[in-house]
DNA sequence: AATGAATGAGACTTCATTCAT
DNA sequence: GATGAATGAAGTCTCATTCAT
């Protein structure tokens, strides 16, 4: 029924019917992101990775600028639940400093966030829709650590956090935890003066 | 019937015997990084930016990769430099304060800076020669820092200097020089629990 | 999550039962081919004009240049009548030269009429059937004249008044009335010499 | 020397040092345009019929707007003078006739001429920069047909040609040389009455 | 009957790079 | 050494048309 596969061994998607196929083509999108950074977000990259036809992409969405905005979209919205959802369980300092640290030295699925949340940053520079998206990303991020540290401290963190990510993402010798977790506590309560031993 | 003028607007001005052209266009590289970011580094833009004809710059560089890596080069050479300058007459935590304030709510000419710093980090993520050009660049300043505050508390201020930077950049209304201050004297020396006037 | 909302900015409004929709996308084709030319003639570019889904168009006409060439029978056979309706009144050479006049320094309606008659006679260098079409609007045209004129005399004023409108749709400076009612006078009546008011 | 030629035995040509292939794409778009129409100027179109890579094209021309603007001056350019030299011998009425009858029954030569000056006339009316250049060539016609005329005569003369031009190029059948002669000599001259034997 | 979805071709354009001068 | 010319790949986008519902 299907047509038969062409000489080159290329699976055939006959894939008349296909209810989000868009949501698809923004995912893959993100993930062209995270490897390729902006400069990979084209339409054969995207169509390629989402097993679609490149018309499909330009079917969707009128422009390669708003595929990449609805992508980044796409992505504040989940990682703003997933986000959230990490302080679920939170009750005293030690555990927000341990959920810090952890976001710091990602695994895998952190990377991905890191990268996507600092190409969404520098694409934000120079593109006033992105630096709303942006913005209210930071805001929100701030008030769910607000909840833990009041609004001042949680800009503070949320800054230090944001470069500490930047850094981990960059060095190949793994920063140490125990250095993350010092820099944590002392900005999560000032008065920590030692280590991580000093808990109290 | 005249010569053909290439159909781009690029400026024909004779300019033979011309030292330092390839300094000239490592600067135009760094302008158009800062303007389009890595997308615009393109032969055309560039030579055009440095008023150079297109062949001048294939000719002075055997790859556009060579090209962006040696402006990035350039840019962190020069920058590491007036980075260091800054901190030259501080003596007091009040100065080095007023010092890191200043660089987060940063001039015109911090701006660019910034830009460079955060283009140059997220190619780093995909470019290994760049990411070792990035880690001398954050090692030596934190060198820098860590004359006034040692070693770890250095790694922690860099971080975040680099967050509130990169916050500073996106943030419309201008964030408030007070609150940032705050920050950073708490960071600098943890005792500090009240804002700027708490110098002693 | 919502369903796709095809790209393009095409209007969606429900508007089932519609009879008469066909006259109404020949309609918004005709409006296109003023404003466009015949570059513009897209499904697309209908469709939108015309307020109707996309299918919409494809649905009733098997191909673009079928729809291209009913709109052109759509304009002839409209245009028809109403050339023939200005001379209804027309009982005296000098009544037959001011409406001539009129038809040439064109009301806007007039100018569409303009436009897409020399639309319709360059398509027709390149398609049969509309050459077919055009050879009928003119010998029909020539006929009404020849009513005034005689057949021979008919032939060549239309061929006078097809360049003066030409001219004068491109003409910035409004051709002088006067200019233009004593060229069409003398070729009325060759016996005119003076300006407008020799009538006689 | 040259690299083998490709198994489907197109030819190849490895024209690396080719002055004058500007001129080459302009003549190829004129002829495109005398075939196809406005529609049929393509980078590729124009290409193949110039029998130059695609890239080529854009090279020369930064766009096909500009592509097409220079080759409509070209034509105007090329054509002014072939229009003033068809009545260099020209010296009595009679002779004046000629000539522009046969303007009006044209040679394949004629034809392409009038192809294009239509093609030129329909995009000049929604091309500013076209309708300069439109304008430029008739007013140059007009002059020299002034020359035989006088200002005014020659402005209608310009007309008729006009339109009869168009209606020779759309009539299968070969509109009778007698008529054309009578209608021009009525023109030329308002005295006339009979048909074309009464020259003096 | 009517229409949203889908797709492959081809449009314009930009570009990195090579080459001949 | 330096540069205009050249070219093929690939990018973005528009489109006619087909199809399933």
């Amino acid at each position: 029924m299907a047509p038969p596969d062409p000489a080159d061994g290329t699976a055939r998607r006959p894939r008349r019917h296909d209810p989000d196929r868009k949501a698809r083509i923004l995912d893959a999108a993100l993930d062209v992101l995270v490897e390729q950074g902006t400069v990979g977000i084209t339409h054969r990259h995207v169509a390629a990775r989402a097993d679609v036809p490149l018309g499909s992409v330009t079917y969707h969405f009128a422009s390669l600028a708003e595929l990449q905005a609805q992508a980044f979209a796409r992505f504040v919205e989940q990682r703003g639940s997933e986000f959230a959802a990490l302080f679920d369980g939170v009750r005293t300092r030690a555990e927000l400093v341990d959920v810090l640290v952890d976001l710091v030295h990602g695994s895998p699925s952190r990377h991905r966030s890191a990268v996507l949340g600092f190409e969404l940053h520098l694409a934000a520079l120079r593109d006033p829709g992105l630096r709303a998206l942006a913005a209210g990303w930071t805001r929100s991020s701030q008030e769910v650590l607000a909840r833990f540290t009041g609004q001042d401290d949680a800009a503070r963190l949320d800054a230090l956090l944001e470069g500490m990510i930047m850094h981990a993402l960059l060095t190949t010798e793994p920063r140490s935890r125990e250095a993350t977790r010092t820099a944590i506590a002392r900005t999560v309560d000032p008065r920590e003066q030692g280590g991580s031993r000093a808990t109290r």
